[in-house]
DNA sequence: GGGTTGGTTGTGCAC
DNA sequence: CGTGCACAACCAACC
């Protein structure tokens, strides 16, 4: 009987370590093994993929193809540049492949590709082989022993898990690999369409990974950011297993901090270094299993007996949070990540709700504009300039670095929802989405249910302060003072409260508290804005609009919320939009905002709203955005705080311009 | 079936 | 500066 002849597919899993998978194609003694990824349109341009994670990803792809070739110099991770559907197809035929392996995926885009492929092997008899991977428990596993239900506490996830049994032990690193087959085909490239584009704004040129199936030099090169065309990262954090390993090792050397980590008293002002582990952007890309730290941690722990923390607040216990959104995504599937039609998700009604399309019943990648003051609330949100600089520093971090500590996303999604702006936590997952380097879709729209009290917890009297609870763990303000440098002089009493500074103490910090953050120098002075309003109040209010929405007690799926009629259980008091008795009335006239559209040159608003000279046209604004990110490279570190600064420096002669001429 | 209890990670004040 | 407590508008799980 021939070898077999086995396809590879890498996707999620850039690893070699701990990979059931990778170990499963090796079992079946392959004559040729080649490891490969499909360059997927979806991702490309479908998908919100800020800048930084791109990066990310291509060094965890660099990594794991230099440790492929030292394992066997004739092979690396080929990278095609097409999308799996069309690309596998012909890919078995040109390679007479006999096997297809890759992990198992359980969000539902790859749930939806991987059926696809699984027919399109069929049709070609090529055997698949599939193993989980990507989490402790297989994710359907957990569903399976929670009685087929989705997995929403700790404990079901506890006790499913406990049911399946233990957490299987990692595997070691394959020590050799085999061949790769012949890598000649002659069929032609099955290009996609570049339209829509979501991810334009991240780019700084043509987009041209799909000019040729082996990439620009013919060798199935990692692609570059130029081949992407993308704007130059600003992220620190390096991608890579390599990296992912040392830094593990780093870790469970501290044998205190491994075995005693208790979450909640970490502290989220930590930035050099964070308080936090940093591995999940490496879990995320499977550049480390989550086996691998699970035995790690547990190994240690053991020498601990009593002393050591536990779950859920332990690493253990973080890890089980991971498997918890993770099934709980599995078995909800698509309507996990939106309110509409989903039975698990509370209703509330927000500001800039999603719009849904009709026929699919779901989220379209545009909003409810209901609000103009809210959705100028949501621009300085995400751009950092609201005017807290507990909630801005948080925001020019997620930015530039592509990471923020687990509780100061706790803050800044309160903030944005239940607990100051009464925004829909889908505008906030969308920009973590965009942002975050271990963006993981289950995680993400888990933790922003949970912050805006719609689902998993639900104690909405518990409100983060920006200004009290940064305080507990840093007191001068250092944080601040690093991601938001035009306070860097204020006096620790103001720091989280600048604008109750007297004026001489402004004056002697060298900023102006003054504006809405788009005024940049005036008479000289940096400003800083005035908060964009009395928390206290807007905290108020919105505490009363969730008592009134949990009292109504709708959830996603209930008819009323998908016919809009949910407006005749709300009054005007009510905070959120009410007006009118149904979505199709009172939408009627209302614009909508496409998400990915938001992007810097939208935070010139407020006071120069009006202002002529102050409007910019999309390409100009466009093309000054270039302009200002090309020295991304050389920037000072005065400006580590991201694009959002460039905008400031940009700003500010115009901003000093407007103000001479009202005066 | 109703009362109790616990829930990864709040705040503000007293001591 | 740390710990304890009242506050209190929650829900789910459990007896």
């Amino acid at each position: 009987m021939p070898k077999p002849r086995v396809i590879y597919w890498f996707r999620t899993d850039l690893r070699l370590h701990d990979s059931p998978a990778l170990q499963a194609a090796l079992d079946l003694e392959p004559e040729c093994l080649w490891p490969i990824w499909c360059w997927d349109p979806h991702y490309v341009y479908r998908v919100r993929n800020g800048h930084n994670r791109w990066k990310f990803l291509l060094e965890c792809q660099e990594d794991l193809s230099g440790s492929i070739s030292k394992l066997n110099k004739n092979s690396r991770l080929f990278v095609i540049r097409e999308g799996p559907q069309t690309l596998l197809p012909k890919l078995f035929k040109a390679w007479r492949s006999t096997h297809l392996v890759f992990e198992k995926d359980t969000d539902p885009y790859g749930r939806e590709r991987d059926a696809e492929i699984i027919k399109l092997a069929k049709e070609a008899k090529v055997e698949v082989v599939i193993k989980y991977g990507r989490t402790l428990w297989d994710s359907d596993e957990l569903v399976r022993f929670n009685g087929n239900k989705p997995t929403m506490t700790i404990s079901q996830v506890q006790t499913a898990g406990g049911k399946i049994g233990d957490v299987p032990r990692p595997l070691p690193a394959p020590k050799s690999l085999p061949d790769p087959g012949s890598l000649e085909f002659d069929f032609e490239i099955d290009r996609p369409s570049h339209d829509p584009d979501v991810n334009h704004t991240q780019r700084q040129s043509e987009e041209k990974s799909y000019a040729n199936l082996k990439g620009p030099k013919g060798g199935f090169e990692v692609p570059t950011m130029e081949e992407l065309g993308l704007i130059a990262p600003t992220k620190k954090l390096v991608g890579g297993e390599t990296e992912a390993l040392k830094m593990l090792d780093r870790i469970v050397a501290n044998e205190d901090y491994t075995a005693t980590f208790e979450k909640p008293k970490t502290a989220p002002t930590a930035f050099d270094p964070a308080a936090t582990t940093m591995l999940s952007p490496y879990h995320h890309f499977g550049a480390l299993s989550v086996r691998e730290l699970y035995w790690r941690v547990q190994d240690v722990i053991k020498k601990y007996k009593g002393t050591a923390s536990k779950p859920p607040v332990s690493l253990i216990g973080q890890l089980q949070f991971r498997d918890m959104y993770f099934a709980a995504h599995a078995s909800i599937g698509s309507v996990f990540g939106q309110t509409h039609g989903n039975s698990h998700c509370k209703f509330i009604p927000w500001h800039l709700r999603s719009k849904i399309d009709e026929k699919t019943g779901l989220a379209t990648k545009e909003y409810i504009v209901n609000s103009e003051e809210a959705e100028s609330w949501f621009k300085r949100w995400k751009f950092g300039i609201t005017g807290f600089p507990w909630i801005d520093a948080v925001m020019r971090q997620l930015r530039t670095e592509g990471f923020i500590h687990h509780l100061a996303r706790h803050s800044v999604a309160c903030f944005l929802t239940r607990g100051g702006c009464y925004i829909d936590w889908e505008r906030g997952a969308e920009v973590f989405e965009e942002w975050l380097l271990d963006h993981e879709p289950a995680c993400n729209i888990g933790n922003w249910q949970w912050l805006s009290c719609t689902a998993f917890f639900s104690q909405f009297y518990r409100c983060y302060s920006p200004i009290a609870f940064p305080q507990k763990t840093d007191k001068n303000g250092d944080f601040v003072r690093h991601y938001v440098p035009e306070l860097k002089d204020f006096p620790a009493k103001y720091i989280y409260e600048p604008w109750k500074a007297p004026i001489q103490d402004q004056r002697k910090a060298g900023c102006w508290i003054k504006g809405d953050g788009t005024a940049g120098v005036v008479d000289g002075l940096q400003t800083y804005p005035k908060p964009m309003f009395d928390f206290s109040t807007r905290r108020e209010i919105c505490i009363q609009g969730m008592k009134k929405a949990y009292d109504v007690g709708l959830n996603g799926a209930d008819e009323k919320v998908k016919d809009g009629t949910w407006r005749e259980l709300f009054d005007d008091a009510a905070e959120g939009p009410t007006k009118g008795s149904n979505d199709k009335e009172a939408n009627k006239g209302m614009r909508t905002h496409v998400e990915w559209e938001l992007n810097d040159s939208d935070i010139h608003f407020g006071e120069d709203r009006g202002d002529a000279e102050e409007v910019k046209s999309p390409k100009k604004a466009a093309a000054q955005k270039e302009s200002g990110s090309s020295g991304g490279g050389k920037r000072k570190r005065q400006d580590s705080s991201g694009g959002s600064m460039d905008k400031f420096v940009t700003k500010s002669a115009s901003g000093s311009k407007s103000k001479a001429k009202k005066k």
